[in-house]
DNA sequence: AATTCCCACAACCGCTCTTAA
DNA sequence: GTTAAGAGCGGTTGTGGGAAT
């Protein structure tokens, strides 16, 4: 049968948006809010494809953006969880408030992988994160100017903060190992957060792992047997990776001294 | 100064998932 | 149960700007 294009494309702009088309959007979202993608642009005056009025809402509009550098601790986060959630980038993007999954996407893209990739194919994944921020990897531009990238002063700088997830969607977090039932049993925890909106910072900031979880509780047997059955997992890796991030939130204060995993 | 190359990032595309009729 | 619209996700591409030659 086929599905109907998400909208006529004819006639329609493409390419970079114009100030007056961020105005045009901005305005209409202010005033109406966000969703009814589809019937938007033809409301608010656009000659847009509704999916790319989203597009530009979300990663560019959006009043909670954070823009600049995604520093040391952010990075730090970002390479931890796609160590443990993998191209994941909605949910990565889910714990750093003020960041689009875009954004993480194109950081891992451009420098992570870049850097990580240098370390060496072979290398042991378990210690990925610690060797990620070694010194003699930080080559490129984030850590061109820093003067004596000492690990653990990096890190004593950065106090990383854990923040809840943005409520997201609940995806097919094992839909590459085809587990899809999990996704209908009562797991909605396996990647959602509580409900909260707009990646807002709840409880000063400090946010325990998905509330009402108990530790461990992030995958579900049946998907870590999954993962591990596939060899995505070595025995202890998820154990330490997931060990690590609970160290991270059970930080007293939402910071955490990172110079024990250096 | 002109040209080429490289990189970062914005945007697009195709797909999946959810939901409502 | 089926279908289609709406929404969201992740991979990929296009483009502009800066660096290098």
């Amino acid at each position: 049968m086929g599905r109907a294009p998400c909208c006529s494309k004819v006639g329609l702009h493409k390419g970079p948006w114009t100030a007056r088309e961020d105005m045009l959007l901005a305005k209409y979202i202010q005033a109406h809010g966000e969703g009814q993608w589809r019937s938007l642009p033809k409301k608010a005056g656009l000659l847009r494809c509704g999916k790319s009025c989203r597009l530009r809402w979300m990663n560019y509009l959006r009043p909670d953006i954070k823009r600049g550098n995604i520093g040391p601790d952010e990075e730090d986060l970002i390479i931890r969880l796609h160590t443990l959630l993998g191209n994941r980038w909605s949910l990565i993007a889910g714990r750093l408030p003020g960041r689009t999954d875009n954004e993480i996407k194109n950081y891992w893209n451009t420098q992570l992988s870049k850097r990580i990739r240098n370390r060496g194919a072979d290398h042991n994944h378990q210690s990925g994160v610690s060797e990620a921020l070694d010194p003699a990897n930080m080559k490129d531009n984030n850590y061109k100017n820093q003067e004596n990238s000492n690990c653990k002063e990096k890190i004593e700088r950065s106090q990383t903060q854990i923040h809840v997830p943005k409520p997201i969607r609940l995806t097919s977090f094992p839909r590459d190992f085809q587990v899809m039932e999990a996704r209908n049993s009562s797991d909605s925890k396996l990647v959602s957060g509580p409900a909260v909106h707009g990646g807002e910072v709840v409880k000063e900031d400090l946010i325990g792992p998905w509330p009402d979880l108990k530790d461990g509780d992030l995958l579900d047997e049946e998907i870590e047997h999954e993962l591990r059955s596939h060899g995505h997992i070595k025995d202890g890796m998820l154990e330490k990776l997931y060990g690590e991030y609970l160290e991270l939130l059970n930080e007293e204060e939402g910071k955490v001294q990172l110079d024990s995993l250096c």
